[in-house]
RNA sequence: GGGGGCGUAGCUCAGUUGGUUAGAGCGCCGGCCUGUCACGCCGGAGGUCGCGGGUUCGAGUCCCGUCGCUCCCGCCA
């Protein structure tokens, strides 16, 4: 840090200080962090943002201080002046950056008298998160939260850094708005002015962004803060930060291309090895059919292999079956791993839990031949087609799902994730990087009768309009570590193709000139093909923190006053109800369930 | 909305088959201590076992309900 203006309170900085500065009389000031007091001499570890330094009281040299000094407690503010003195060799502390000076202190002040705290500040044990978030300031002055909100600072610098490089301009969109198609539940705010009426948080920028395209300023981004009324996951929280971007007169590569200098920089900025651009792109069939998702960890291998053509014709019932209906059999070879019945019977009841029928398991013997419970119904023909169509050899490990293909890359995916937790294949340190390319437009609902987008509706087509079942999305989602950490698209600028896309989705002309006419106006006024991106900021910040796991990432730790998994803040005690008089004002009345009655 | 886990001292936790006065470490308070840096040594205080009800001679422990936190499904890109 650059020193202080110097003041009453402090000219350095206590991290700052070392055997330069030796000899230098300062004053320095924070939050008593540790103190050992030894009857005699005192130490006191201070501690401001800049880190820790050590202050020592003598009895002899400053007994005035030294009384004193035997009152503070942890926490307690104080300003302290004295000489910068070089300790002697044998009381240095490699441990501490500052380890090699001390502070002489010749007099001190008590700015802040501090209660006992709730909790360790000074060491770094686990402490329930409810407590955490009661006393947020208090936890937040322990290292490691302190370190994940500086950590998050500078990658909102990088980036801002970055696309300023590159001619993008941050604008603010805004706060009270209206609901924006993006498929969640939107937080209301009622309007006093207009009775009956409210106003919807955003979702995302969307629309306005859009519309700063139609506006011409050709390169725009904001960090900007998105809500959407959902139950909160780990990695979900009811507000949100995204870096949402966009571009006019690009294509695909671009929006691309300006986004892996920006993570680049960022995974640099986080000192987390990311891989030389361009990064992988893989289309999302690919990635569903070898890794029974859209947004795989390839960390490990466990790839899914269609065997679907190894067992034509088998007249084991469960194979057959499935592929009479227009099902697939596909398998995972997890290696050489022997796992206990027990594992492979939750194995098995986890593939039900996720639609399975069953599960069925087989370790290659040293003849080639299966040791499984279905071991018996398949000709050696089939055995033999089946290794060598998952290239297995004796040892090995085999489990094989017979179903419709949507739910063969659920049950594989999920047991790939599983298998790579029980057989711990995650190497420390490894990342993985990749887009996912080519979506489909649309997914058929059979259960409504309808097309589902799989982006939102202002995403550009590729394809015939006519056959939306064919239709590709120009859209790219980027994923780390088996995260989504982004998505974004080339979007419709052609108010034609708008409305016969959100008709598509049953979207009517009335509707939508309704909901977001003011879109498909100015599209009708010389838009520019445009596109852009929305970038998960809590999770990459996450991320690259170091918090995720092969399951879950949790953006809780990233952000600074979270809500819980209700949804409540536990600082504040948000939601709340609100007095009479201002529901009164705003025209509502509030029905209260029954157990709140009864309260 | 549904399912799982958790709730004991300020913090982190232990607590057997239901059985005497509910324990430990850290922290806190007091005393001693002049080179510590997780300082050390001695002593002490501190409990609505989340809350309510039930079973029982007896409940931290068993049952029912409820609240809170958390994870998952639904929901959500």
């Amino acid at each position: 840090m650059k020193p202080p203006r110097a003041n009453a309170y402090r000219d350095a900085w206590s991290g700052n200080l070392d055997a330069s500065r030796a000899g230098d009389e300062v004053r320095v000031a924070g939050w008593v962090h540790r103190r050992r007091d030894h009857g005699g001499l005192i130490f006191i570890d201070l501690r401001d943002r800049s880190g820790l330094l050590q202050l020592v009281f003598h009895p002899q040299t400053a007994p005035e201080a030294h009384e004193r000094a035997h009152g503070l407690r942890a926490e307690d503010v104080i300003t302290a002046t004295g000489a910068v003195a070089r300790r002697a060799p044998e009381n240095v502390n490699p441990e501490l950056p500052t380890g090699e000076v001390e502070l002489e202190v010749a007099g001190f002040e008590l700015l802040g008298d501090a209660d006992t705290p709730p909790f360790p500040i000074d060491e770094e044990g686990p402490v329930d998160e409810l407590t955490r978030l009661r006393h947020r300031a208090l936890d937040l002055r322990r290292a490691h939260p302190r370190d994940r909100l500086l950590l998050r600072d500078r990658v909102a610098q990088t980036m801002r850094r970055v696309l300023g490089e590159q001619d993008f301009v941050e604008i603010e969109t805004p706060i009270l708005t209206r609901s924006t198609p993006e498929g969640a539940r939107d937080f209301l705010v009622p309007s006093r002015v207009n009775r009956g009426s409210f106003y919807a948080l955003p979702q995302s920028p969307q629309l306005f962004k859009q519309l700063l395209m139609v506006a011409g300023f050709e390169r725009y981004y904001q960090l900007a803060r998105a809500f959407r009324d959902e139950d909160p996951r780990a990695d979900r929280q009811p507000e949100f930060t995204q870096l949402d971007l966009e571009m006019s007169f690009v294509e695909e590569d671009d929006v691309i291309a300006v986004m892996e200098t920006v993570m680049a920089a960022v995974f640099e900025e986080a000192g987390f090895a990311a891989p030389p651009s361009p990064w992988p792109r893989v289309p999302y069939d690919e990635a569903v059919a070898r890794y029974g998702i859209d947004r795989p960890d390839r960390r490990f291998g466990l790839e899914i292999e269609d065997v679907s053509e190894a067992v034509a014709g088998s007249e084991f019932q469960v194979f057959a079956k499935a592929l009479e209906s227009g099902g697939v059999v596909r398998a995972i070879n997890a290696g050489a791993h022997e796992l206990p019945r027990s594992a492979l019977d939750e194995l098995t009841e986890q593939a039900k839990g996720l639609g399975a029928k069953g599960l069925v398991w087989a370790y290659v013997e040293d003849d080639g031949g299966w040791r499984s419970p279905i071991a018996k119904f398949l000709s050696d023909a089939e055995v033999a087609a089946l290794n060598h169509g998952l290239g297995a050899s004796a040892g090995d490990l085999l489990l094989v799902v017979a179903d419709d293909a949507g739910v063969a890359a659920r049950v594989l995916g999920a047991l790939r994730l599983e298998l790579a937790e029980r057989l711990d294949l995650v190497a420390p340190g490894a990342h993985d990087l990749l887009w996912i390319v080519d979506f489909p437009m649309f997914a058929w609902n059979a259960a409504e009768e309808r097309w589902d987008p799989l982006h939102h509706p202002f995403t550009a087509p590729s394809g015939d309009l006519d056959d939306p079942g064919t239709l590709r999305s120009r859209a790219y989602d980027l994923v780390l570590d088996g995260f989504e950490i982004g998505g974004g698209s080339i979007r419709i600028h052609d108010p034609e193709v708008q409305r016969r896309v959100l008709e598509l989705i049953g979207i009517g002309r009335e509707e939508a000139t309704q909901r977001f006419g003011f879109l498909l106006d100015a599209l009708r006024y010389g838009a520019p093909p445009h596109g852009g991106i929305a970038m998960g900021f809590d999770r990459i910040v996450a991320l690259v923190a170091g918090l995720g796991t092969l399951r879950e990432v949790n953006i809780r730790e990233v952000i600074t006053f979270p809500k819980t998994a209700t949804g409540a803040d536990p600082l504040t005690g948000a939601p709340a109800p609100v007095d009479p008089r201002q529901l009164r004002e705003l025209g509502l009345r509030v029905e209260r369930d029954e157990k709140q009655r009864g309260n």
